[in-house]
DNA sequence: TCGATAATGAACATTGTGTTCGATAAAATA
DNA sequence: TATTTTATCGAACACAATGTTCATTATCGA
């Protein structure tokens, strides 16, 4: 029943790691972080003090989020929380939204190495069996005070835009891919993802709002059971299922791991 | 192919005027101006000052918004393209903010005014046919300067919860019945109006982020594409098409006239 | 014309931002 | 350990924008 579905959802997995947008990464500011990142990865030096430091503002930034949301906090809040400097903040931040989205960073790499975890400990060889979604609504519950704190407030559309960004990022090739083989579908295939990495978000926040009623296991269900004829109709009635036979269930080359060792790399220097 | 979505429109129209939450009008400020606003319609009277001085502003806000974007904006630009005083501003609005949420109620009523006249000039004692969705894409392309240089900003945020809040009013009361005459609907209620929603919005902002590349009658077709089979699901299977028939096509008491009669009225003074 | 009321604009207090710089402390390095 | 390098500190500062106050002036409705 949700053969379209999971087809994409196999393919998005198998060709996440052959793009990276660099522009995913951070919206426009903070290039100095990335950089940063970088640095620490490739020359495997950092002076402890920047790691402390950081380390501070974010613990600083959460616990304040959590507290009275962001909007409130001023950066005078944060240092005196951190216990910091006014100008060592402004040594590593350009401002209150480097910050969080530094720290969001930080929140989108822990999901991405507990998903490899998890992939690396279901691998038997075969394709991935990870629900990226259903794992996406479970890590968004696990930090539900976090997300909540931000998402819904003026600026949680800043990471939002961000999040939309990501996941339209992991999404866009195997739709594309997918439509490659339709003539001409009846919907534009950036309609498409958009509208497909809309309905998750939406759900996500409304499942933040209103205090998580549901398992994220049941909202896996929901959005399965809302988009999955979306697909279908946008696709073009149901003519497409010859379509997927382009694409086999086995990984074209090399195995699983090394498809996942990619997909961590891209998490830092993407190149710019 | 379309009847359940197209019964749910129909429905949305009928029951317009059955409910309104007050909270819908304005977030939680300015209910300074709806009051203002109420005394206008009431009394019809107002300090030809007044009505001079609001609609400087709000003349400046729109120009502004155009030219350099919401968040650009400082209280003393308005000040200066709308030749008034500092604290004749703050006489009239708390901030910022408010002075926006006033100027799009202003579009809002624009937009129904339009609809009521479009509703009446097709009225021929039957049922509505105007097409809300599509009514909604061209009021947007019409004002899609002031709609692109808001959403998708960061304060676009509170325009488009207010959105949100205004399309779920008009959709959840409809959807709510339909839901009734189902046993167990597999998404539950509330999630497939968010849902329904959202989905509008996200190809609305889609359609304004890129420029307007397809006619609004296209984005009109895409949004029942993508939706009418999700609502079908979100019912379960397809029984439900029974169930449609304890709403006939016909306006229970009173004619059409007498509705939207009483759709205008509820655009002014929610108890509150 | 007159009483009421809105607009004016300058002055002011306040808050938060982002920068600068010499002194200090704590790392890395040899 | 001694030396060099570098991060942090913190107070002072300039600045931008907010929102308030109030005596004066202009404009309105009747």
């Amino acid at each position: 029943m949700n053969i379209v579905f999971d087809k994409i959802i196999t393919i998005f997995h198998r060709s996440v790691n052959n793009q990276y947008d660099p522009d995913c990464s951070l919206p426009n500011k903070s290039a100095s972080s990335v950089r940063q990142k970088c640095r620490f990865m490739k020359e495997k030096k950092e002076d402890r003090r920047i790691s402390r430091t950081r380390k501070l503002m974010h613990e600083a930034l959460m616990s304040l989020i959590m507290e009275k949301g962001y909007e409130d906090i001023t950066v005078q809040d944060i240092l005196d929380r951190a216990d910091a400097g006014r100008s060592t903040f402004y040594a590593h931040y350009r401002d209150k939204d480097e910050l969080l989205l530094s720290s969001f960073e930080h929140l989108r790499d822990l999901f991405e190495q507990q998903q490899q975890a998890l992939f690396a400990s279901r691998n038997t060889g075969q394709d991935p069996e990870v629900n990226i979604i259903l794992e996406l609504f479970r890590h968004t519950g696990e930090h539900h005070k976090l997300y909540k704190a931000i998402a819904g407030k003026k600026s949680g559309e800043m990471i939002l835009k961000y999040l939309h960004r990501y996941l339209k990022n992991l999404l866009i090739v195997p739709v594309a891919k997918l439509m490659k083989s339709r003539k001409s579908p009846p919907v534009p295939i950036e309609i498409t993802t958009h509208y497909l990495v809309s309905s998750l978000i939406s759900l996500i926040t409304w499942w933040l709002d209103n205090n998580m009623p549901y398992s994220a296991e049941k909202m896996d269900e929901i959005f399965r059971i809302l988009t999955t004829s979306s697909i279908e109709a946008a696709f073009g009635n149901n003519k497409e299922i010859n379509g997927y036979d382009i694409f086999s269930n086995r990984h074209p080359e090399g195995s699983v791991k090394a498809f996942y060792s990619n997909f961590i790399d891209r998490n830092c220097c993407p190149e710019q």
